[in-house]
DNA sequence: TTAGGGTTACTC
DNA sequence: GAGTAACCCTAA
């Protein structure tokens, strides 16, 4: 599995400002395994499609069925605002049912057998830590209200499920704050106090830079400087946020650092704060063609834009890059396709380069060739493709909020625009203000 | 990157 | 043919 997937699935997931992802059918398209190691992306996942729910004001028993998994996914101990969500979620999904006078008369002894027999009957047998005392008290005062009407009656008055709403919440700042930043964000976050730290060190860059091929002191944790060390000292396993990386997943990352470091290694004399700047943009454009990659291949297939047919990408088979590369940085302006060997020989030829330190010189990544917006053939039109409800509106949010600056509209709001270009939205704006 | 004029495809 | 929406080209 490809470690920017991992990361941007993560990074999706994670961006709650963006309303179209749905973690199941981003996972089910990357191919996620069940291994333990992906358990912070599974569990970023259910807190994501919990956090989807409540904006829906959805509490339902496909909430406990989230509260569930979450819990088995956490090895911890189980937090008394996880416990406090789910007794209070379990007690609105049997209110719900309590809507006729007689409660015999409804549905509420099916949800009774439904959800406190059988759901958490099964919770109680496998020893669950959601079983809590007063998640026992509820079940209790739920069953007795089928003969007591007034307990029936104070019942359905009582307001859960705004306690429900309140724990769910709580549960969810709770949990985000401990899985801590994004991979990205914690990459960006280490790369910038490590630019930081160089200016700090003034007249002496060969060994700021080594420093930063140090594993973090604080965390243990590789730091993106320096994984081509890491590669050498085989510790490359524990990248934070994804820590199921294979090796060929590390040798990618690598890729990237290798060729964003060949840009910025001929103008060490630029502001520290500059190069900051250009790995921060390739890293905007990296993560949006794989949005673009990812977004089709969760969206159906009726919503999705007929392939170009002389674009070699297949999107019936994995989205990860092919193993083979094609090299466009030669000088005879001719590509050709370039085996893992030759790339080492182009390692070979890079020492001295910098520092005179030895490292590999890795191809740099084949950019997708995957936007629907990207033209294959300049003589051929796009097809034509009018606006949906959803984009339009997204236009006059994103001009509400940035004015005409197209390219943040559409950065603001890729995922539903997608298939339009900054011209695009510049042209439907003209049509809407006329 | 954006603006503006032009082109194409479609409907009436 | 006019009107419209989406797309394309090019200059700044």
């Amino acid at each position: 599995m490809e470690v920017m997937d991992k990361w941007v699935a993560e990074f999706l997931i994670r961006s709650q400002h963006n309303p179209t992802v749905s973690p199941t059918h981003l996972l089910s398209a990357l191919r996620f395994g069940d291994s333990d190691d992906c358990v912070t992306l599974k569990v970023s996942s259910v807190l994501r499609d919990l956090y989807d729910s409540l904006l829906r004001g959805s509490v339902d028993e496909g909430t406990l069925d989230l509260l569930e998994i979450l819990e088995k996914l956490q090895r911890s101990v189980i937090t008394e605002s996880h416990k406090s969500a789910y007794c209070w979620t379990a007690a609105e999904c049997t209110l719900r049912f309590m809507w006729p006078l007689d409660p015999l008369d409804g549905l509420f002894t099916d949800a009774l057998e439904r959800i406190w027999t059988k759901r958490i009957g099964s919770l109680k047998e496998s020893g669950s830590g959601l079983v809590s005392d007063e998640l026992v008290k509820w079940e209790t005062d739920l069953k007795k209200a089928v003969e007591d009407p007034e307990m029936y009656q104070r019942i359905r008055e009582s307001n859960i499920r705004y306690t429900a709403i309140s724990f769910l919440n709580q549960l969810l700042k709770e949990q985000w704050g401990l899985l801590g930043s994004s991979s990205l964000e914690a990459v960006a976050q280490r790369r910038f106090r490590n630019r930081k730290g160089e200016n700090n060190v003034e007249g002496d860059g060969v060994r700021s830079r080594e420093g930063l091929n140090g594993v973090d002191e604080r965390t243990g944790r590789m730091e993106s400087d320096n994984i081509d060390n890491s590669n050498e000292n085989g510790d490359n396993r524990d990248v934070e946020g994804v820590g199921c990386l294979e090796d060929d997943g590390i040798d990618k990352v690598n890729e990237q650092l290798a060729a964003e470091e060949e840009g910025t290694m001929g103008s060490q004399e630029q502001e520290h704060e500059s190069s900051l700047d250009k790995g921060d943009k390739m890293a905007a454009r990296e993560l949006k063609d794989y949005l673009l990659e990812i977004q089709r291949q969760i969206d159906p297939p009726s919503t999705r834009q007929v392939q170009e047919p002389n674009n070699a990408f297949d999107h019936s088979v994995n989205v990860t890059p092919q193993p083979s590369r094609v090299n466009r940085t030669g000088t005879s302006g001719q590509d050709h396709i370039e085996t893992p060997d030759n790339a080492s020989e182009k390692g070979s030829s890079s020492q001295g380069t910098w520092s005179g330190r030895v490292r590999p010189r890795l191809s740099s990544p084949v950019p997708l060739n995957v936007s629907p917006l990207k033209k294959i053939n300049s003589t051929v039109r796009r097809p034509k493709k009018f606006w949906t409800p959803e984009e339009v509106e997204a236009l006059r949010a994103g001009v509400k909020e940035y004015g005409k600056a197209w390219k943040d509209i559409k950065n603001a709001n890729p995922a539903v625009l997608a298939e339009r270009t900054e011209v695009d939205l510049k042209d439907k704006w003209r049509n809407l203000v006329r």
